[in-house]
DNA sequence: CGAGCAGTTGAAGTCAGTCAAGAACTGTGG
DNA sequence: CCACAGTTCTTGACTGACTTCAACTGCTCG
């Protein structure tokens, strides 16, 4: 089990919303320079390293997230203390959407890989959205889309064999991505996400490598043959 | 396989809304009279028998659909052609929030028991929601409240061995309920619900059955032994 | 250098999948 | 009301995939 970091060591300053690469395709596309204004000032940039966690299930959701690199897992345990990977988190996409709402986060938010994040406070938001429908419509479309990968999740990755999984996996790492090389998880993340256990994940993972479907470019980095692995993972 | 119906065989005249029991719990419970006599025209109420399709993975979302009694299966399909339950809706639930935003639905809806739906078209949702805050945050309710539930799903569903997940699906269907009576599903549903074939669900059900976990009550009615489900379910 | 951890691999056991047959139920038409 | 076809449910035997437990390797980091 990877040993958490607080949330302070990985402050890296105020974010630059302005020059933001993200801008465009982010959650704020289509604020004004004077919603703008309003909102740059209590955004935080923060540098995680893996194993970070953002929060806690039950925390308190004051603060938003948006995710300008890396992976974030989020995490749900069961009664008997297992846990099981319910979404990552990655490019563009925001975080905490549940704190719009009454009650606090419903997930482990940790980061799987180096990542950096934007915080800003979730008031904000929630002010915005009153008086600016397509703030609103925005936020209906994340909703969505978080659906949709919950969705995805559970059709893709929870159902077939182990090595049909680890395929769609794999293939869902290279999606919207210009290069069929991508960085792998720890196995033991890869287990809970496709409902596994490490060792059949780390089985899988070497024969894959054994059928040279995964190549290894650089350490813990992989070069996928997509076709093959879309064979597999479709029937 | 069960056949499907039209929807237009299943339609039972224009909604009582003004009485509807459900008004109150509703989506629409923020409305004033006016935006009642609005939205009130455009409803069409249908009573649905298993089988029936609400709609399909595609369909033009010009509709959405508020559950007054009864249980709606939404499945999606592999490539290979095998299908997944990925959530039932019931109660005062809503249906085809997708339809809001863009594209057509991502499910097919599909009816598990006899049940009864209110239809009303998207654009009314639309427009409301516009200018009208409160709606606004209703829909974002039920949007997360969407999401938990297939969270759930993932987390309680799709993990652990068979009969943890028959135990936990049960313990599901009598959840916020009076009593601890319900109605199963065909096992080829309970099958596509949790990951597993209808054989084992059969099997399971069976074990059941002669433990005295079940008791049948009358025909396809069970009884279940709560504490000890929850047992089962949570090691 | 050694402790600790992630990954790998092996051997044994088990649970669920597969294939197949029979039982129970449903609805239909005579 | 009964006979029949067509489902769905159940049960059995067998197989295979995944889990479990355990040992070993190689890395990283104090």
């Amino acid at each position: 089990m990877v040993k958490s970091v607080t949330l302070r060591e990985a402050w890296s300053g105020e974010a630059d919303c302005r020059n933001c690469a993200l801008r465009t395709s982010a959650l704020f596309a289509g604020l004004t320079e004077k919603d703008f204004d309003l909102i740059h000032d209590p955004i935080d940039q923060f540098n995680l390293k893996p194993g970070t966690a953002l929060y806690k299930t039950g925390d308190v959701g004051d603060y938003m997230y948006t995710v300008r690199a890396g992976a974030i897992k989020l995490v749900q345990y069961l009664p008997d203390g297992s846990q099981r990977i319910v979404r990552i988190v990655r490019g563009t996409d925001v975080l905490g959407l549940e704190a719009l709402l009454d009650d606090g986060y419903h997930h482990d938010a940790i980061a799987l890989q180096r990542s950096e994040v934007c915080r800003f406070p979730t008031r904000v938001v929630r002010s915005l959205s009153q008086d600016n429908p397509q703030l609103h419509r925005e936020l209906m479309a994340r909703w969505q889309r978080a659906l949709n990968e919950a969705d995805a999740w559970l059709t893709e990755l929870s159902t077939g064999s182990a090595r049909q999984r680890v395929a769609r996996l794999l293939l869902r790492l290279v999606r919207d991505r210009e290069s069929s090389e991508c960085e792998l998880f720890s196995r033991e993340d890869m287990g809970a996400m496709l409902g596994i256990t490490t060792e059949t994940a780390s089985r899988t993972i070497a024969g894959f490598k054994r059928e040279s479907l995964l190549v290894e470019s650089r350490p813990n980095n992989f070069i996928l043959d997509i076709p093959n692995l879309r064979r597999l993972a479709e029937d």
